[in-house]
DNA sequence: CACTGTCA
DNA sequence: TGACAGTGG
């Protein structure tokens, strides 16, 4: 799933220090998903309030914003509108993925098998439109903005980053690149070890930020070819991509044929799949038209009295957390105030 | 994921 | 102090 084009790009290490006081573009969706499939207990099971509603999403959403502001750091949410109808297949095909996930799951239940059920217990998670209003909701409390894409929120994104509305782009997925978003920035979280799944070892991840430009001339192709090395390798709009084609083969294709009509071997195929129109979907996306981003103070009050009243959040918990955003911010307009006051 | 408590 | 296991909801 997603675009594979990990070993293409300009990959350069950062952390999130380095953006403080930069408007940074958030996957929203991306992002609440990630929460949603990963923050869960033992059992392989998300978190929940007392309601047995899902609050994972909660979780991960207070947590992280928590750091941004700490850091100086202004998130911009993006949300996804309505796909593109050429999604439809990988929608299917993730819809499928998700029920194979429930047959297994429930497999590895019966059978006692912990770990294998957790792992699956993740690929069924399902980001609903309630879980969507409510992180609108945590947000809204944090005075942190967010706006409503018409379409794919990474396409509006990357446009922002091009307005100069935004100093980057965050998402996990490369799809970023080829919407045309100047930086994009990967793993945007705090680094630290994380267990990979199945194996019994760690790895440090890492921020990490991809330069358009960078890559681009690395590659000696431009963003138009880029698009094809995409299409060639499988967007979300054509999920198969081309039979023994990966990254550097996409790659050696373009740069010798230099677009998708040229290179002979694939014109069967190639005639299977719209890929005028996926062009089009990457490098003329419909986007929102963003006025003016506006970031608001931290409601304290609101936040604890929504997680800790309506989600079960531990007010003790809760409290801490925030003690430590106000002393951060307390002391960031202090160090304006030597300046000004 | 991000936090907390424990133990060396 | 820092690595790691366990917990959060």
């Amino acid at each position: 799933m997603g675009l594979d084009l990990k070993q293409l790009c300009v990959r350069e290490r950062t952390n999130l220090e380095s953006f403080t006081s930069k408007i940074v573009a958030i996957d929203a969706y991306n992002a609440i998903y990630q929460f949603l499939s990963i923050i869960r207990g033992p059992d392989g099971l998300p978190l929940t309030d007392y309601n047995g509603k899902i609050t994972s999403h909660l979780s991960g959403l207070f947590y992280r914003n928590i750091n941004f502001l700490s850091l100086g750091i202004k998130p911009l949410y993006v949300f996804d509108g309505k796909p593109p109808s050429l999604k439809s297949a990988e929608i299917q095909r993730r819809k499928q993925v998700k029920k194979d996930a429930t047959i297994k799951y429930e497999k590895a239940i019966s059978e006692g098998n912990y770990a294998e059920a957790k792992k699956f217990a993740q690929q069924t998670s399902v980001l609903r439109d309630d879980m969507v209003e409510e992180s609108k909701i945590l947000l809204q409390l944090f005075g942190i903005p967010f706006i409503q894409a018409p379409s794919e929120g990474e396409a509006t994104a990357a446009h922002l980053t091009n307005t100069g509305q935004a100093h980057a782009s965050a998402s996990q997925d490369f799809d970023s690149l080829l919407f045309g978003a100047k930086r994009l920035v990967r793993n945007f979280t705090n680094s630290g070890k994380r267990k990979l799944p199945n194996r019994n070892t760690t790895i440090e991840i890492e921020p990490e930020i991809i330069t358009l430009d960078k890559t681009l001339s690395s590659l000696g192709i431009t963003r138009e070819q880029l698009v094809d090395v995409g299409i060639l390798i499988g967007t979300d709009f054509n999920p198969d991509g081309f039979e023994r084609i990966g990254p550097k083969t996409a790659l050696k294709l373009i740069k010798e044929n230099e677009k998708l009509e040229n290179i002979l071997q694939i014109q069967d195929k190639l005639n299977e799949i719209d890929y005028e129109q996926i062009r089009e979907l990457f490098l003329k996306p419909s986007v929102a038209n963003v006025p003016e981003i506006k970031f608001d103070n931290v409601d304290y009050g609101g936040i604890v009295n929504y997680l800790t009243r309506e989600r079960s959040f531990s007010l003790d918990r809760v409290e801490t957390s925030l003690n430590r955003l106000k002393k951060s911010l307390e002391k960031k307009s202090q160090n304006l105030d030597q300046w000004f006051g």
